[in-house]
DNA sequence: ACTAATTTGGTACGCTTGTACCAGATTGAG
DNA sequence: CTCAATCTGGTACAAGCGTACCAAATTAGT
């Protein structure tokens, strides 16, 4: 159900904000009406005034967060100077778009973006979603490498991003992952081969 | 606990293929004591008794399952014809180790395949184990490719297998998901570029 | 200001979960 | 055969879950 009133429009705001920082703390499993609810500082039964099911919380907690990645990709893009591109540079920021900015818990972030992906196999109510969000981070690149003056075809663009995916997830099995620098390399590789 | 009896061990092992089943139809969280016991047509005491805990039967369950797709590689391998290696079906081989043999229900069984990746995430138990499994499909695939007559590096093989899993991961989140095809795609793209 | 719509929040229900318990049956060793 | 070790299977429990309910409080429209 949507919010007809301004508080209640800001109150389900932050259970929305609440739900997306709880699956960026444990995954698709942690959120619950009990602990949205606690995060948000509400009690239990606005979860379910506002959502009428749990799924539909899921839903816009996944919104939330992939709209947040999505404005960040597009600020670096409009800020992106062409001639600081170096070849390094330039794999930081393209990994910074498909993983995130580097941060010290580095895996944990990452982990979230390959857990939507596979989460969506056996949920398919989240695929219109996933789509939408894939699509604009995919012409995202593709405008970041127009502007950065190495323009790619579309399905280059769809190889280099299946290359960090596939070193991502591959990296996720490590004693100490470190699925950046698993993708920086298959991205060097790739990208400066001669 | 291991089994001291022999009709022990059969009980023991019955659960254990039973939570593998689960695990292939309803992936990790479908393993349950009582829906594993259920479909072993044990009581529900049987797997805690065989089974310290959850996760244990969750890691026996996983080894067998990818035991199995291990058996079948090295199987494969061994009845392979060099002179049969012409470009697609050497494609399809490579499909069929990484993402299992190809049939109707495809999208679902790969799924399982990259669960598991993700899901070592969150279960650093399940590193060991998934080591150890990762480690023997590249040496398998790196076999593969020399028994073919086209041998390869082993970063050319890691580079091929993100290739294949990128792909899947994003093919995961289409209306109707054909992630072998998407593989494909990116395979032959990858292997005959001229 | 008055009434109807909306929001609140406490509580309760029915269900599933992992795990523990234990008296009795079965098995293997001497 | 005997007896201790192993196994069996029914039952119970506390915790957590999604969801429903509803009287009271708040807000919006007139």
């Amino acid at each position: 159900m949507t919010a007809a009133t301004p508080k209640g429009e800001r109150r389900r705001q932050a259970l929305v904000e609440a739900a997306a920082s709880l699956l960026a703390d444990g995954g698709f499993d942690a959120i619950r009406h009990r602990a949205v609810a606690e995060r948000a500082g509400l009690p239990l039964a606005s979860t379910t005034y506002y959502f009428d099911s749990l799924d539909e919380l899921v839903i816009a907690a996944l919104e939330f967060h992939g709209n947040a990645e999505l404005a960040y990709g597009k600020a670096r893009l409009d800020e992106l100077d062409p001639r600081e591109c170096g070849g390094d540079a330039f794999i930081e920021l393209v990994l910074d778009l498909l993983l995130g900015p580097s941060g010290e818990r580095d895996a944990e972030a990452v982990l979230l973006r390959y857990e939507r992906l596979v989460a969506t196999g056996r949920r398919p109510y989240l695929r219109p979603l996933m789509r939408r969000m894939s699509g604009e981070l995919h012409a995202l690149l593709f405008d970041i490498f127009a502007r950065a003056g190495q323009p790619v075809g579309r399905e280059r663009v769809e190889e280099l991003i299946a290359l960090v995916d596939g070193a991502v997830v591959n990296a996720l099995i490590e004693i100490s992952p470190d699925p950046r620098a698993a993708a920086r390399r298959m991205l060097s590789k790739s990208m400066q081969p001669r």
